[in-house]
DNA sequence: GTCTATAACGAGATAGAC
DNA sequence: GTCTATCTCGTTATAGAC
């Protein structure tokens, strides 16, 4: 909390609600599909005075990038407090995706990847940072489970950490172009599978009581 | 091919060069991120006449999923046709992504998913036609392998034919960021692995004849 | 089929009043 | 901080000559 403590939480400032609007938009539409006047549309405040908050829309775009950086982070933290079993940090972790396709968003980061080459150059470099950032918070579950013997894992950590970035970022993708979110659950169930222990053979039978 | 016998092939007609040119940009920038000025330049041919051959952006960008359809499916033929073990199709078909990959493109559809929202409705369905191709070519071979005790399936096919369109489309996205081919050969290896019959546990020692 | 010329619009961005 | 007004440029697209 970064305002007093015993006051209700100020509005969200400008600029913040400025990010709202832009974030949803690169992750829906993209970079090079969105513009001032979107913006300016959704929040009914004209386009001169949005420049008045981000000079330029590549000053924006990074403070988007880094601002949902931090925000995963944050996200990722709060697992790794609160969850104690690896497995269970994985699932908390698909979630994450989950909840954004949930809204019909991309990944920021997925998005922008995608536009890369049309990117400002800060921007790029702070992509790579966040997928980065992302394989080594889940290469450090994965040795984390491998050790205590919660997971089993047939390669190096980091390429696991690679395959499961890779497969959700793409089953976003897919399944948001066919607005079916069941076909990201799918993917990330079936990946999962090959990272959890082997399953304990289920008889057909309904394991009921 | 389609011209007589006996002939050299004729060099592509304009409309043929336009499309490379429009894939080759949307590949690599996007559909938002590229303009008819753009294959102007590499073309040196006026946007006017680009007009002329197509007369809306979006029938360009309709000609260009379609034809890059036609293509993977005659790819697809081709490996059917060429490759008799299920296993060696797969990496087949991996190898048609690495194949785009070392141009530093992305899938043509995959980046046009990410930009979904903001395509013409006809390119919308174009794409997921698209998908359900390659989902069903996989599912095809996946089960031809299963039949034949070549490949090692846990669970329905059709979930890990979707599994390595995501895996592979989000290899591509990722890798291409880093600019590091690399990376998607490791993620593609290790989706690979989770499907070929368990490894012989290679010993340590090399094995050299 | 390709060109010149131009229309019509939207983009990112700035100046300066309030 | 937000506004009006404006600038400049790039965008898709068309008319009509060659």
């Amino acid at each position: 909390m970064r305002h007093p403590p015993g006051m209700r939480a100020p509005p969200p400032a400008t600029a913040e609600r400025i990010l709202d609007v832009a974030e949803r938009l690169v992750q829906t539409q993209g970079y090079n599909g969105f513009s001032y006047a979107d913006i300016s549309a959704a929040l009914r405040i004209t386009k001169a005075s949005l420049h008045y908050h981000f000079p330029t829309k590549a000053k924006l775009g990074l403070s988007l990038v880094l601002r949902y950086h931090d925000a995963f982070r944050s996200a990722l933290e709060a697992i790794q407090k609160s969850v104690p079993d690896p497995r269970q940090k994985l699932r908390a972790y698909v979630q994450l995706y989950a909840d954004v396709l949930r809204k019909d968003r991309l990944c920021l980061c997925g998005m922008l990847a995608a536009e890369q080459a049309t990117l400002p150059k800060p921007m790029k470099a702070a992509l790579n940072a966040f997928f980065d950032a992302n394989e080594r918070w889940l290469a450090g579950v994965l040795e984390e489970g491998r050790r205590s013997g919660t997971l089993h894992l047939e390669g190096p950590v980091v390429e696991e950490a690679q395959l499961l970035v890779a497969a959700l970022e793409g089953a976003m993708l897919v399944a948001r172009s066919y607005g079916d979110s069941k076909r990201f659950a799918a993917v990330a169930e079936r990946v999962l599978a090959g990272i959890l222990p082997p399953a304990p053979r289920l008889p057909k039978r309904v394991r009921q009581a």
